[in-house]
DNA sequence: ACGATGATGAAC
DNA sequence: TTCATCATCGTA
């Protein structure tokens, strides 16, 4: 089983993605190389209100793309080194986007935003595009189903003193990706 | 545990 | 103009 997934996969509220993406697959086409890399690791950013998004403020030139389509790729330069990939989430004009925190292959353990984008070869020449082969990076569902308990919930990283946002436990971690993996 | 990195947006 | 930020690596 393998199913590209589209819009409508992301057309839903942040936090149902961010744990539903665990168990499926971000696919690189890039090279002529094609690479697929089990999810392992998502954080969620929802609305304007949470204070831990960069939409807290509004809209930004730098923010835009989380108020695009559903399928939208948010990639952002932080710390003046990295870059951070998201997927936009929700309905259009909505702000909201799922942050791809960690991902694994066979031979690889990518933990840490910054660390699979460079794996990767993501940066700001993705921005802005929508999710697709065409692109040169899509996910797909490979018929991984994820139990919940395989799937552990934490505050997100790096948010520090922003009242109830620091504490909302959103995000996702797929345990026992070894496993499954080996499947 | 801390400094370097050096884009972006907000506070001052 | 200065400061904090959805981090990581090297050095201590």
């Amino acid at each position: 089983m393998r199913r590209v997934l589209g819009p409508r996969f992301f057309e839903r509220p942040a936090l149902i993605v961010a744990r539903d993406l665990l168990g499926k697959f971000l696919v690189r086409r890039v090279g002529g190389k094609t690479r697929a890399y089990l999810i392992i690791e998502t954080e969620s950013y929802f609305g304007w209100r949470d204070q831990g998004s960069h939409a807290r403020r509004g809209k930004t030139e730098r923010n835009a793309p989380m108020f695009a389509k559903p399928g939208t790729i948010y990639v952002y330069f932080t710390y003046g080194m990295h870059w951070m990939l998201n997927l936009v989430c929700d309905r259009e004009h909505f702000p909201a986007a799922v942050l791809i925190r960690g991902v694994a292959s066979d031979k690889k353990h990518l933990d840490g935003p910054a660390k699979l984008t460079a794996a990767l070869k993501i940066d700001k020449r993705l921005n802005t595009k929508l999710l697709s082969k065409k692109a040169g990076l899509w996910v797909e569902d490979r018929g991984v189903r994820v139990r919940a308990k395989d799937v552990a919930r934490t505050p997100r990283i790096g948010i520090p003193n922003r009242g109830v946002w620091t504490e909302k436990p959103w995000r996702f971690v797929l345990k026992a990706d070894r496993r499954i993996i080996d499947v």
